[in-house]
DNA sequence: CTGAAAGCGCTTACAG
DNA sequence: CTGAAAGCGCTTACAG
């Protein structure tokens, strides 16, 4: 049988309550008997059982996700995962909130993030613009003891406690690569479209993608990144520009844009069919894999981020340990043949 | 607040056990006071607490993972995800042990089925080649009550409760998609190299390999496949016959074989490096990845396998309902720039 | 600085 | 067919 505290209690021949103060760090045991009671948890191997812990300590974990209000699908899959991990065993005594915020409205977000209340509040997942209001904001959370984590878009000099989202630069590589592996040795231009070139992680994807083209494929020529706003209209409009000014456009690397855009451009485009490389699978972008408008899309699993999101800011709150490997948000290719 | 047993027995007029009675589902109960129960239920939309219940109920899960003793690194990665399972918050009340078995010596094998007692084991998961001696050792568990998941590599004719694995069919096209898509237009010839040809995972995979290879790629011809029994001497001996043999052999899948021995073969090889795909991510493959050697490996994760085998199994032990969308194990395509 | 007792939300004999 | 009481492994006031 596993020890527990009583055993524990009675290996130390101390009362339960002060194994329950040494086992939590909690102050008042003279050293000798902490360290009575530390030789008892070794000696019997005692592992606590943090279910039980959490039953009898009736705690309630309050985290709130903030989301861009934007109409994109990866939105919509992200919301869906956040509930469905809300009905999980991971929630247990989890309270999750979302609360969207418009990206075109400034107003808008100075008034959510003001709304951020530290006491009703124990972890905070954010998603938003890197802008000194938001920094400010991370840093008044945690100031107030609350639990912050970065997610999909990275503040990384804001006082955030993790970063949940893979590697945008790592995914700039990997898309520029199939880009180019997809081309082959033929001499061409590829066209880049992003959602603003204020976003930390279109500004990291276009990184990674150029240092890649620039190594392995000099046949390749990356041309400068264009605008779309995640707006399909406006999407479809560079996207019909760039292949209107470039005839020899091979490649079309979509790191921030409406794929019904693309896909809207390409539709009556006489020359050959770019190969075009997306991010974030939905079910539009699903519908384009499988009629071949996609060649491949990079994307990280939103079940993935919202659970690592939980995970993360549960531990954050408990003081506990992560495990980095389970933590780490992988780079998912898919293509029509692999597609889940 | 949400509500408990507590709120239940008081709203229906019963006593806890009466509660306790219906929620589980247990007889002896009358028929008007089950629905009673119920009704409170409904309106007070009670979800019971899991943990509470496991930690009442000092319910303990015994499982175990038979695996062929292979010195390959996926099964070490294998086994250090099962033990990695052992000690996070999944593995709450659940003892796991691991049973390896010699897939060289069919005495052996024998031995360790015989020796599966019902007695002792709420559900195993199982990973062995498709034969007679299998399936009635997984009926003679599932007659006894005890959960069987088949992992990695199914066992479609026996009367497992689950198959904890990806779609090998799936992946061979994956793997076939990208040998073509590397390789681009040029005309040629692709070897394929697996373990044996009674493993149902390389059949599957090879069948995938082919459909698409027909469909799409038809410069390229997929050469028959040839046995390596997952041993790098072997692997290197027929690879080396392979290039030897085929002057033009522009693509090779190792669905089943020892990257150590597909990179000596390769290593003084003269002729241009054929693309190379190969499966399941290990250090091994990983080096290949990074020195230029593979060019994509099609890997399942093996933490995903060990969790979701573990989710599986506690849930048909629990009678309940599995997640499938959670349940299901991706096709990783794994390049060097996504390499996590 | 330390302990006895009650309680978290559930289940389990046992009694009736 | 139904209920009162004890207990799972832990924590929390409260008292000393």
């Amino acid at each position: 049988m596993k020890p527990t505290v009583h055993d524990i209690a009675r290996e130390a021949g101390v009362s339960l309550a002060t194994v329950d103060r040494v086992l939590n760090a909690r102050p008042g045991v003279r050293t000798a008997t902490v360290e009575r009671v530390q030789a008892a948890i070794e000696r019997l191997g005692y592992v606590r059982d943090l279910s039980a812990a959490n039953l009898a300590r009736q705690r309630l974990y309050r985290f709130l996700f903030l989301l861009p209000d934007s109409g994109g699908q990866f939105f919509t899959d992200l919301k869906a995962a956040i509930r469905e991990v809300s009905t999980g065993a991971l929630a247990h005594r989890t309270e999750l909130k979302t609360l969207l915020v418009s990206n075109r409205d400034p107003a808008a977000l100075i008034k959510a993030l003001r709304s951020l209340d530290p006491n009703d509040l124990d972890g905070v997942a954010i998603m938003a613009r890197e802008t000194p209001l938001v920094r400010d904001t991370i840093a008044r959370l945690k100031a107030a003891g609350v639990a912050v984590v970065t997610l999909v878009s990275d503040q990384p000099n804001a006082d955030r406690d993790h970063f949940v989202g893979f590697d945008n630069v790592a995914a700039g590589r990997t898309a520029g690569q199939l880009v180019g592996r997809f081309i082959g040795t033929s001499p061409g231009k590829v066209g880049v479209v992003i959602t603003s070139t204020q976003s930390r992680d279109m500004i990291d994807r276009r990184r990674g993608f150029d240092a890649i083209l620039q190594r392995e494929f000099p046949n390749l020529d990356a041309l400068p990144s264009v605008e779309a706003h995640d707006d399909a209209g406006t999407t479809e409009r560079v996207a019909r520009h760039l292949l209107a000014a470039h005839p020899d456009l091979l490649g079309l690397y979509s790191a921030g844009a409406s794929i019904a855009g693309i896909h809207a451009a390409l539709r009556d485009h006489a020359g050959p069919k770019p190969v075009v490389i997306d991010h974030e699978l939905t079910p539009n972008s699903r519908i384009r894999l499988e009629d071949g408008t996609l060649d491949a899309v990079i994307s990280q699993n939103t079940g993935h981020l919202a659970r690592s999101a939980v995970r993360v800011l549960r531990a954050r709150v408990d003081g506990a340990e992560i495990i980095p490997s389970q933590e780490r948000i992988r780079i998912d290719i898919i293509t029509k043949e692999n597609l889940p």
